[in-house]
DNA sequence: TCAACGTATAAGCATATGCTTAATTGTTTG
DNA sequence: CAAACAATTAAGCATATGCTTATACGTTGA
């Protein structure tokens, strides 16, 4: 895309605050990954649970009626994106909450949630 | 899925805590809706750059070396999501975050990735 | 009212994501 | 060592997502 196409490259409002927001965008960098790793049901439903206490595979598999399999690929996804940790016992993986920056996280989106539900009593327009 | 396939049904140790899990799983509902919204590279710098100021479409475009409909596109996404709002000034459309709760989410993924990265020091391991 | 411009929407395509099944690894126990 | 079991990994497929281009909408100003 052309800078040229977009709004005649002189009545852009950025432009005396430009350096600045172009750190933003630097800044922003990788911080959809992270995201990324949260934006599937089955993981904030994993996730939620290991709030509550420390699980393993065949745990969750139960609870969340899915294949041991499909558990563990979401598992490993969290655990690079470092959201949970493990210990093994015997023949079983235990999975717990890596840090309270999850829980931060979780009950941020809770509470947008909620107050953006309030504000949808007006549902009709797009 | 059957459950009997998973860790023959009886040695769960989530059963004497069945009851508190599940309620989890349930409230869990619907949280990723919002994270998928964040899933994104250019509506994470979107957002970022709101923080910084209000900004219309052609700047976001700008800014972003991005076309507009693609811009106006994830603009419609995070405006569905209560993520920002947005308000017209002749022909064009002024966007602006919507409430503190981005900046929170942001501010704490940032955190994590940081404290992430520290970890990952030792990065042989898998 | 017509042309220009900023924005929004629609259709179509390429890639990404998540599930399934099947096979592999690793640990415990006979 | 062999069998059983929990977990992981791999391959394959269906769906979802994000971009592009083209078109439509809405406001401004001659």
């Amino acid at each position: 895309m052309k800078k040229s196409d977009v709004c005649g490259e002189y009545a852009l409002h950025c432009r005396r605050n430009e350096p600045a927001l172009r750190n933003r965008v630097a800044e922003a960098s990788g911080l959809s990954e992270l995201f990324r790793a949260l934006a599937d049901e089955t993981r904030t439903r994993i996730l939620y649970l290991l709030a509550e206490q420390e699980l393993c595979v065949c745990d969750l598999a139960f609870l969340l009626d899915m294949s041991a399999p499909a558990v563990s690929h979401h598992l490993r996804l969290l655990k690079l994106m470092r959201l949970v940790k493990n210990r093994r016992s015997g023949k079983q993986a235990f999975y717990s909450l890596a840090d309270e920056h999850v829980l931060i996280l979780i009950r941020t989106a809770l509470e947008h949630y909620a107050e953006a539900d309030e504000g949808r009593t007006d549902n009709t327009t797009a």
